[in-house]
RNA sequence: GCCCGGGUGGUGGAAUGGCAGACACGAAGGUCUUAGAAGCCUUUGCCGCAAGGUGUGCAGGUUCGAGUCCUGUCCCGGGCACCA
């Protein structure tokens, strides 16, 4: 079976091993009820036309080596791969070249596949799986309607950046310094409407069962942060001569009496109203410049705040005081009310804004002891708080709530940092939304009918000054492909490129069925059918990659995401490995969508991702971060045709922690190269044949049995531990003694070449091949290690005096800490530190160390 | 500014509070060879011929003992960006 190279010729015996893995599907996952499972995932890659990049193989090679190590130790694998393949480049590609983006993403998943293929991973390639795929985005636009029916999903005009030169809606990353990316226009926010979805009211459930998951701490932080849950209340200021009070969002009421002056964010909808004739050019100037500013102009201004008076007063519902109302724009309407209260005395914005524009400052919270340098946020007791001075600032919080949550003026509340996700695209390529529009006539028909499952209230949205209202595809309609399209150009009114179709925007529909017919021919007589407008935007490429480790468990299924059966039997992924830079979005949005599957009863836990490891990124040679500007990009290609994928994979994993940010370094290869070209040295001959010190039942230097032993034990525990760089080391210093020794046992060989075959699975293959293992070498149960070989009979002790190392001697397993003062004072190098001293105390860990601190 | 990481030889890095520098890279010397490559052997933190001393960004502290724990500080990297 194995190739008959007489050196180690990685060319030949690379390929030879991929082709006998992929004609007997070795790595195939089969659904055996009974057999302990292990699910291990890689964030699935999208399929950029510029190919693998050095990360990806680092953290594939990572979760392949838990994947080979688990089925030697008799779990049932499964790891999967597949590509995440909508995105903004594949649309841009097709704008620019008029062909389908399918057809560059074909092209790409492509060369991939043969660049992942190449490097030798355990993947089961039944199961893989592409976004764009009908059958799979059918349950993508599945699982949407499911958030549509829960009344999870709605529609909301939202602000994005639009390029008027460019008539399109413009991503985040295609705005760069205010300008358009392509060709440098200007750009500027524009409402458009927008599919939003209620992430919001997950927000508490999405922070609590944070605490169940295996995660770095820092990543678990981030999603708290991002989250960011704050207590407060919301209180209510009387505007004088208008019925509704202004409502702001606090986590201070206890300084509610240090309120000097009030702020709206300039979007403010009460800004209008409230400004007062003499200040109204100066406000719409603000708000005017307010709009036109990029982001990157607003954090320029983070230095310095500006703003401007309304004119208007509003009262202080703790004393009846009216403070004068501003705009500004350090005060954003997405969070909380868009309004706040100001105080100086204790607000860093707050004080600086008050300095700049002479407003008063009164300190309410005095620290315990000393004197409060302003602004001041720490802890303290009320002053100039009449009825409240001299109590402690927290129980002052919850006292001033109750007492104007009593009058009806203030409630508790908590306020979260998280919004709503912004779920459509003014794109071609994506998922379309499996809803058409309707009258609200049409619908009241269709729910008249019976036909659903409907929203509990409908998703509505006025155009022209006509309500519209969503409709769902039944689901038995599903998929809804995208149509061909003439120019993937965007409409230029801020619609998809969809819109530009009449023929498929604009139908007769019938919503017990799904069907459509061009709403320029006559309406069907047979049946229910409604005038309707098919919905143009296309789902996020977050869409997609929600879910796709579900649908790995049963990948083929028609008749549903995955069985029932399926899902009960491998569970979410035990092992989840992917880069840092998805530690909010990403983890947060998969997670949601997991847990609207889970009340629905379709999964049976309700985290998606119990064990999270991030691996590091890997830097140019200069230490900077690759990039083709900086000409320091590292393909896996070359490293392969010049070192083999063994190397590759071997030298990614001891480049340093694989949680680690590490340089790249050419020259550390050589060194991983030459310690496999080691392990074939002393496994065969300069002919091919099995090494002449190797023999069954040769007399093996019981050091060496010992050493392999303690080998298997450590490698084991460093795989588990995803600690690959220790586990190779261990394994170099064993070839190392291999080398060294002048005979060894077959057996013992064979062993090693189990431990070696995870990482560098082509080489352990074949020797094992070799060595007359019997099948494959990944079939074989990992190897165990006898405890009793590990524990020494003489250990090192190392004598110290006053905590300095002063002599070292091998002394028995067991030896007493009389006997081992009595064998210090008989050492030649630690006798001269005892010579005329009392001996004060001694310090003695068994077989480790003894310390004698004289004086 | 805030949050999170991290500072250990010429380099990547190793070290449950117990011998700092495992394992590699690089370098130097040697061996083999007609010669080279590969391999093999030796050396390789710094100072010192040596004995020995000294050493984990810096300054303190806890401890019999600190790279590791604590306090302060400097530097580097990453993330967030006025969150009331």
């Amino acid at each position: 079976m194995a190739t008959s190279c007489t050196e180690y010729h990685f060319r030949e015996i690379e390929p030879h091993w991929q082709a006998y893995w992929e004609a007997n599907r070795s790595f195939r996952a089969e659904l055996t009820p009974g057999k302990p499972k292990y699910y291990v995932l890689d964030m699935f890659p999208y399929p950029s036309g510029a190919g693998l990049h050095i990360g990806h193989p680092e953290g594939y090679t990572a979760t392949d080596i838990l994947a080979r190590y688990q089925r030697a130790k008799g779990r049932n694998v499964l790891h999967p791969i597949g590509w995440d393949a909508f995105g903004l480049p594949a649309e841009q590609h097709a704008v620019k070249t008029g062909t389908h983006p399918a057809t560059n993403t074909q092209a790409n998943i492509a060369n991939f596949r043969r660049q992942i293929k190449a490097l030798g991973f355990s993947y089961d390639w039944d199961r893989e799986i592409d976004t764009t795929d009908p059958r799979y985005f059918r349950w993508t636009q599945w699982i949407f309607l499911q958030l549509f029916q829960r009344g999870l999903a709605y529609v909301d005009e939202r602000p994005v950046w639009w390029c008027p030169e460019l008539r399109t809606v413009l991503a985040n990353e295609e705005v760069v310094d205010g300008k358009s990316e392509v060709g440098g226009f200007p750009v500027e926010r524009r409402n458009l409407r927008q599919w939003v979805l209620r992430i919001t009211a997950y927000a508490e459930r999405l922070l609590a069962d944070l605490k169940d998951v295996d995660w770095p701490d820092s990543t678990k932080r981030m999603q708290e942060a991002w989250i960011g849950r704050s207590e407060g209340a919301e209180l209510l200021f009387a505007l004088p001569g208008r019925p509704e009070p202004l409502k702001v969002f606090t986590t201070r009421p206890d300084t509610l009496f240090g309120c000097t002056y009030m702020v709206l964010a300039p979007e403010h909808p009460l800004v209008d109203a409230l400004t007062v004739p003499a200040q109204r050019a100066a406000v719409e100037a603000y708000r005017r410049a307010a709009a036109a500013k990029s982001d990157l102009e607003r954090t320029d201004l983070a230095k310095g705040k500006s703003g401007v008076f309304t004119g208007a007063c509003a009262v202080n519902p703790i004393n009846g005081r009216e403070v004068p109302i501003w705009i500004a724009d350090y005060v954003l309407l997405g969070y909380g009310t868009g309004a706040i209260m100001a105080v100086p005395a204790h607000d860093d914005r707050d004080h600086e804004f008050a300095v700049q524009y002479g407003l008063p400052v009164i300190p309410v919270i005095a620290p315990e002891s000393g004197e409060a340098k302003l602004p001041y946020t720490g802890a303290g007791h009320l002053v100039n708080s009449p009825g409240y001075d001299g109590l402690p600032w927290e129980d002052a919080k919850r006292r001033i709530t109750a007492e104007l949550a009593a009058r009806g003026v203030a409630k508790a509340t908590v306020n979260y940092k998280l919004r709503d996700w912004l779920f459509s695209r003014q794109r071609y390529w994506g998922e379309p939304f499996p809803i058409v529009w309707v009258s609200e006539a049409d619908y009241a028909r269709v729910r008249a009918a019976g036909i659903g499952p409907l929203p509990e209230s409908p998703v509505t949205y006025v155009q022209d000054g006509v309500r519209q209202c969503a409709l769902p595809l039944p689901a038995a309609a599903l998929p809804l492909e995208l149509p061909p399209v003439q120019s993937y150009l965007p409409s230029g009114n801020g619609e998809s490129p969809l819109a530009q179709l009449p023929a498929w925007l604009e139908i007769w529909f019938n919503p017990q069925t799904g069907a459509a017919l061009p709403a320029a021919q006559p309406c069907p007589t047979e049946g229910l059918w409604v005038r309707a407008r098919r919905e143009t935007n296309t789902m996020p490429q977050w869409a997609g990659s929600c879910w796709y480790y579900l649908r790995f468990l049963d990948p083929a299924n028609p008749e549903a995401f995955a069985s029932r059966a399926a899902l009960d039997y491998w569970g979410s992924p035990d092992l989840y490995v992917g880069g840092a830079e998805h530690a909010v979005l990403h983890l947060l949005y998969a997670r949601f969508w997991h847990k609207v599957l889970f009340d629905l009863g379709l999964v049976p836990e309700a985290e998606p991702f119990r064990r999270l490891f991030h691996q590091g990124i890997i830097l140019g040679e200069d230490g900077e971060k690759m990039s083709k500007s900086r000409g320091n990009v590292v393909n896996p290609d070359t490293i392969i045709q010049s070192h083999g994928t063994d190397t590759l994979r071997l030298y990614l994993m001891f480049l340093g922690p694989l949680e680690a940010m590490k340089p790249w370094n050419p020259r550390g290869i050589e060194g991983v190269h030459r310690f496999l070209q080691k392990v074939w040295r002393e496994c065969l001959g300069p002919d091919g044949a099995v090494a002449a010190k190797l023999s069954p039942d040769a007399a093996e230097d019981p050091a060496l049995t010992r050493l392999l032993h303690e080998t298997i034990r450590k490698v084991g525990d460093d795989i588990e531990a995803l600690r690959f760089n220790t586990a190779i080391s261990q394994m170099m210093i064993f070839a190392n003694a291999l080398q060294k020794a002048p005979a060894a046992r077959t057996g013992s060989v064979r062993a090693f070449l189990q431990l070696l075959a995870p990482f560098a699975p082509h080489l352990g293959e074949e020797l094992w091949a070799r060595l007359g293992g019997t099948g494959s070498v990944m079939a074989a149960p990992w190897p165990a290690y006898d405890p009793a070989l590990l524990t020494a009979s003489e250990v090192k002790l190392v004598f110290q005096v006053n905590g300095k190392h002063r002599g070292e001697q091998l002394v028995p397993v067991g030896t007493g800490q009389e006997e081992a003062v009595a064998l210090a004072r008989g050492h030649a190098k630690v006798a001269p530190h005892l010579e005329g001293k009392e001996l004060r105390r001694v310090i003695y860990v068994p077989g480790k160390i003894l310390n004698l601190v004289v004086g």
